[in-house]
RNA sequence: UCCGGAGUAGCUCAAUUGGCAGAGCGGGUGGCUGUUAACUACUAGGCUGGGGGUUCAAGUCCCUCCUCCGGAGCCA
């Protein structure tokens, strides 16, 4: 309480947040402004020199020239070095030479700090050593965008839920045993006791949704498998809503309707982003519902003749499902797995037992599975029989199994991946660039 | 855990059959009034991941360990 700014107090707003930042320039044509930020780069040309500042919101060159400044600033050249803080002064000026459309006209250049030896150079550099710095390497351009374009992702997955009438119900990050006891979870001591990073939220927002309907859940989850592939972080981030009343036809439709609504946000309002990470747009512009919906029997028929070691009654791996979603234009989802492959919680086919009433949503352009989810089973015998089958403590779902003593009814939901939904709508290689500082297998730093 | 690949200058990479360790960028010193990863001249910079072995001679071949990368299984 005794450490807030002045103007804060006397204002009610702060300079520091309505300052002019670059992306706002456009609207400052002609006039003389104050740009805040670090030196991106910098070239000479004797009597002239260019800087390029950066300030998290854009960059833009500013035009230094010997007859506009003092001496003294115009000097600074040889002590700028790249990401040195800067504040600099000039005039606004449209020039069709300019990336962003508009330079400035440099009076002033002050220099806050001077950075010593920046390690990321605009030159090349190998993944490990930028993942080494991932705390510098986010002020790149590039990672810039990325980084904001799932900004742009969540805030249109929350819009999309929070219109829709859907309460945001948090689950808990510890667990006491695991949600589908099949993979490998993150081990903690809680006060004595064993308990464990969570792996989903599900069960919980199962309990949310007969509380209020409609329910979903934004958070991290962990998973202590040790893949080493482009679609696998250790930590990462997952929505997954939960509707009662709902069987797996509604949460198809569900699914594809967000998806389309995060994809058509993203197009509207980040566009040039997309531009700087020289997304092929046209791939984004055909995910529109509805989306192909294929039985597992379907896709399995898909798989036969091409090489693959895929046998029918087990999961799609990761280049079968990379040939899957070839054959679409947008995404796709395959519904009624075998009940087998699945956890216990999926509610069978009534018509065909041995599948199960869920659905995977798999990316096109070989992306993977962004969503899996389906109809939950709802009578508790049947949910009891699953548990012991796969050898489950029964105890521990004791809670669990009070949601189909008191007044169940039929619902679904689904889990949809953050990340691999940003590294498939950015087009990345690897999921390790969606999220600020990447969880892997052998990665914990920075 | 298994399969494959890599480790050489600060960074990205070359180095023929085992035969003098190289380039671009970055750094340093200069030149240039419109540059867009600016251009340009000169210059410094090396325990070739660690250890062991074969050989007259090893960045190169063999053994071993470490680290990183990609993939499999599993999953979002």
């Amino acid at each position: 309480m005794c450490c807030a700014p002045a103007h804060f107090e006397k204002k009610g707003y702060s300079m520091a947040i309505d300052r002019v930042f670059v992306e706002d320039v456009g609207k400052f044509d002609g006039q003389v402004i104050t740009l805040k930020g670090w030196l991106y780069n910098k070239r000479s040309s004797g009597k002239i020199w260019f800087l390029l500042l950066r300030d998290g919101t854009g960059v833009i060159q500013g035009v230094v020239s010997g007859n506009d400044v003092s001496p003294e600033v115009f000097d600074l050249y040889e002590r700028l070095t790249q990401e040195s803080s800067i504040i600099i002064t000039g005039q606004v000026h449209g020039d069709k030479r300019a990336p962003g459309g508009y330079e400035l006209w440099v009076k002033d250049v002050r220099i806050i700090q001077t950075a010593d030896d920046f390690p990321i150079t605009p030159k090349e550099h190998g993944t490990a050593f930028l993942m080494e710095r991932r705390h510098l390497w986010i002020r790149s351009r590039r990672q810039n965008a990325i980084l904001k374009i799932r900004h742009e992702i969540i805030k249109a997955i929350r819009d999309y839920f929070d219109s829709k009438k859907f309460t945001l119900v948090d689950a808990p990050i510890f667990t006491p045993a695991a949600c589908e006891g099949t993979t490998t979870l993150f081990e903690t001591d809680y006060f004595g006791e064993k308990a464990y990073l969570t792996q989903s939220g599900q069960l919980y927002m199962e309990a949310a949704a007969m509380a209020f309907g409609k329910v979903y859940c934004f958070g991290p989850t962990f998973r202590a498998e040790k893949s080493k592939t482009r679609r696998h972080l250790t930590e990462f981030w997952m929505v997954e809503p939960e509707v009662a009343y709902a069987d797996l036809n509604d949460i198809m439709g569900l699914a594809e309707e967000l998806i389309e609504f995060i994809v058509t946000r993203v197009l509207e309002n980040r566009l040039e982003l997309l531009k700087i990470l020289e997304r092929d747009l046209s791939k984004l512009e055909t995910i529109k519902r509805p989306f192909p919906r294929i039985h597992y029997d379907e896709a399995a028929a898909i798989l036969k003749g091409a090489d693959t070691e895929f046998v029918y009654g087990s999961d799609f791996g990761g280049a079968d499902e990379t040939l899957i979603s070839n054959n679409f234009d947008r995404p796709v989802m395959v519904y009624q797995y075998p009940a087998d492959v699945k956890a216990f919680y999926m509610k069978n086919n009534p018509d065909d037992p041995s599948k199960a009433l869920c659905v995977d949503v798999l990316a096109p352009e070989g992306y993977g599975e962004i969503i899996g989810g389906g109809q939950r089973e709802d009578d508790l015998d049947t949910l009891k029989a699953k548990i012991q089958k796969q050898n489950l403590p029964e105890e521990a779902f004791d809670w669990y199994l009070d949601l189909r003593k008191y007044g169940s009814v039929p619902h679904g939901g689904f889990g949809l991946g953050i990340e691999r939904t940003v590294g498939w709508i950015c087009g990345l290689e690897h999921v390790r660039e969606t999220i600020p500082f990447p969880r892997l297998m052998h990665r914990i730093y920075p």
